[in-house]
DNA sequence: GGCATCCGTATACATAGGTAAAGAAATCAG
DNA sequence: CTGATTTCTTTACCTATGTATACGGATGCC
């Protein structure tokens, strides 16, 4: 079957219809984004909903002094795109970047919203998905408020055991929200364990 | 119309047919809060989903040190309730607090949210009701992130402007992620203005 | 009115983390 | 391999904010 891992994805959200992935599959298409390209960017209303095949992306909001601010690495599979655009209508805040070279599969959120009239089962899928994203934006609001830099390198170690190795410490750095001299403090005293 | 708060709110949602409403607010029952209430605890799963008619209510994460962190607040009309755990099944880490007296409509979740089967325009409501939530989530974290406690406060008080006479400082406070000390520092601060 | 409690403010000190700059290490291009 | 570039670490210094504590004003109870 063609784009197996999406359809995986959409099966463990809830159960779909074959005629709902009919209809959905059609409106998706592949591209490839090297390392460094940009998948969304800011400024722009978000029109399109993304599936991350292969490959690890960054979300990073970039401040008006030009600092950047990691919020999410996105391992494959899932979904990425500019959620919050899509939802609102507003433009994009935040950017997309390929970490690795990744494989997007990418549709028009207009039509796939459009989906929702005719199949419901794609429009739970898509409820029990922000009800998702909700729970681990407020689980990491948590984690950001309650803990200290030193705890959250700890959970961010145990959360993401391969990405450590294979993407720069300054972007780790900025998803901490520290500077990359406060992490290798941190990387420091925490060596002798 | 008996509930006719929760039926507007509903409504902005998105069009709630008749015979969907019919079904959807039996199984709501008023209840009074007083002032220092609380509406949910943390370590217990959430059952029931809440719809805040009258009031203002927190948020509140405690760690366990016992410090309290001020995660929201509810102003009438909006829903309420341990979101997260109702989604996730786990056990309820938020506690939900009234800070005046508040009217509150309460439904058991797990009929609510079998009503979704029957009527596609309740799960909608729900899906968009979730995207909202993330989005504000998102933007809340990057407010955390992005912004000193200045900043923030200055944000607090445009967006809740009745709410600052109303509550202690300290919930304002650890609403901004800040001690009693350092807000009472920044209110000093800017006195001038 | 008088007392107790709660809350906002102030002060002194301690600490996490930022900034800037430089050196060390790793990676990459030719 | 070699030089250039990027990344990581270190150091010195500074600032924002926390902790602890004390004080004074408000509020409420008797």
């Amino acid at each position: 079957m063609p784009m197996e891992a999406l359809h995986h994805f959409l099966h463990r959200l809830t159960p779909i219809a074959p005629a709902t992935w009919d209809k959905v599959h059609p409106l998706f298409t592949e591209a490839r984004f090297e390392k460094g390209a940009n998948y969304i960017r800011e400024g722009q209303l978000a029109r399109e909903i993304g599936f991350l095949e292969q490959g690890v992306m960054r979300a990073y909001y970039r401040n008006a002094a030009g600092q950047e601010y990691n919020k999410h690495f996105f391992t494959a599979p899932c979904f990425i795109g500019g959620y919050a655009s899509l939802i609102t209508g507003q433009p994009n805040v935040i950017q997309q970047e390929a970490l690795t070279d990744c494989t997007v599969l990418s549709a028009p959120y207009a039509p796939f919203r459009a989906l929702f009239d005719s199949c419901p089962d794609l429009e739970r899928a898509a409820r029990i998905l922000a009800e998702q994203f909700f729970v681990a934006k407020e689980q990491r609001e948590i984690e950001i408020v309650q803990l200290d830099a030193e705890e959250r390198y700890r959970l961010f170690r145990e959360r993401y055991p391969e990405l450590e190795a294979s993407i720069p410490q300054y972007h780790i750095a900025s998803y901490l929200g520290v500077t990359p001299t406060q992490l290798s403090r941190i990387r420091r005293k925490s060596a002798g364990r």
